[in-house]
DNA sequence: ACTTTACAATGATTTCAATCATATAAAAAT
DNA sequence: ATTTTTATATGATTGAAATCATTGTAAAGT
């Protein structure tokens, strides 16, 4: 029996290389469509906050997310970003804790929530979806060392230029040829680790050098190579 | 069949919490038996290097073993620590890439090695070890993103108070009621991300704080909640 | 259009921690 | 035992980046 409404946003993701939710069988994946919950986000909105319990995990149709640590003084560590494909929440669910982090809606988001059980259920009766989410996790932790090796050695200025080639690499670029996402100098501070004058002051340098252009919010990457070279990746 | 030499030291190692392996079924166990390779490695050897592609993971029976990245002049970032009972290199075997961290002996260990083929059979035919990887994974990577939030946010101080406390949980104490384990100011540094000298300096400012004692190159916790309240921990 | 609010840009100052420099103590090697 | 090496300790100096302070600019609300 097919769900009483179709919704080919989820068709979208499914087809999209790289979302765990690929390993799924046809069945599973009418099941998921019949449990699953989408719902529209607005900019500035919580998907869910740093304690909580998971009750599923979400999979991000549109729009972009940003996962975050709160530290003392209320400032934000930007852990992960999430755009359409995403899969957000399967950490916390699978080790059965509350949530380490916050997801924020960056760019206005349509999120579908799958119950837990109901993933449970497919890690439980589908192996290859185990080992994807393994690989996930295991892509994550790596992502996460590397980062925390660039945090304690690395100088500001190379992690801005490293920053933005992820933003680059992660969210491609609009018809001008600027990094395709509106984010704020203090996201941005708040991905590198740094202070929000800080990250200006080094995006108008890199400006100055002619690494990038400043095109209103945008930032647009002019010497690519140069932005490799600042930052010293040489791999 | 029974394996021709037993391995005391490896029940020992299944019989404790916390280790994936427990997962295994009793047919699994002896056939891990006899594919497993223990080997002894002395202090300052190196079990795996960053680069290198693995060919099976590690499961260490005796011994302290540090995880680092190399950064640029030469400095290590430590990653994570390894004592009897921990499993190794599973991170990098699972996302099927070179080793991203190389792991070296603190104190002379005693280490068997599980060859890949057996370790993913093991994986595709018993869905509980498969849980238990994905626990062990999501674990470290929320360990991870603390680290990075710490990192990122909080001073080297309060970081140093929250790594010795880490040290005392880990390694545990001594008849002395000291950390159990013989760890450099270099190392200390390199898992909190700061200089030697700013090591040994803070060190001496919570020995001065009657936090910690000195004695030799062991150090004793002297003030738990002393060091908890540095570290601005509240939860 | 105007006011309010939020974000970006820049300058001035301070501070935390790295680096440089040297001394002392403990291991390791001869 | 004595030299060499390695690790710890402490002082002096520098420097990168945070913080504080102010102005400019764009966006949102009235």
């Amino acid at each position: 029996m097919k769900p009483q409404f179709e919704n080919p946003v989820c068709d979208e993701c499914r087809s999209r290389l790289g979302n765990v939710f690929c390993a799924l069988t046809t069945a599973q994946v009418s099941e998921m469509d019949s449990e699953k919950n989408c719902s529209i986000y607005k900019k500035g909105q919580i998907i869910f906050n740093e304690g909580n319990k998971p009750a599923g995990v979400y999979c991000v149709n549109k729009g972009k997310i940003k996962i975050y640590q709160t530290g003392e003084e209320g400032k934000e560590q930007i852990l992960r970003l999430a755009k359409e494909g995403d899969v957000l929440g399967y950490r916390s669910l699978i080790s059965g804790e509350a949530y380490s982090g916050t997801a924020a809606v960056m760019e206005d988001a349509t999120v579908c929530f799958i119950p837990k059980r109901t993933f449970f259920d497919f890690l439980h009766t589908n192996a290859d979806l185990s080992t994807q989410m393994m690989q996930l996790l295991s892509h994550d932790l790596k992502e996460a060392e590397a980062r925390l090796t660039g945090l304690a050695q690395k100088p500001v200025r190379e992690r801005m230029a490293e920053a933005l080639l992820m933003l680059l690499e992660f969210y491609g670029t609009d018809k001008e040829g600027a990094i395709n996402a509106v984010i704020s100098r203090e996201d941005i501070a708040n991905i590198v680790g740094t202070a929000t004058e800080t990250t200006i002051r080094i995006l108008s340098d890199f400006k100055g050098e002619k690494l990038i252009d400043l095109i209103g919010k945008k930032i647009k990457v002019n010497n690519h190579q140069g932005l490799i070279k600042t930052a010293h990746i040489y791999d």
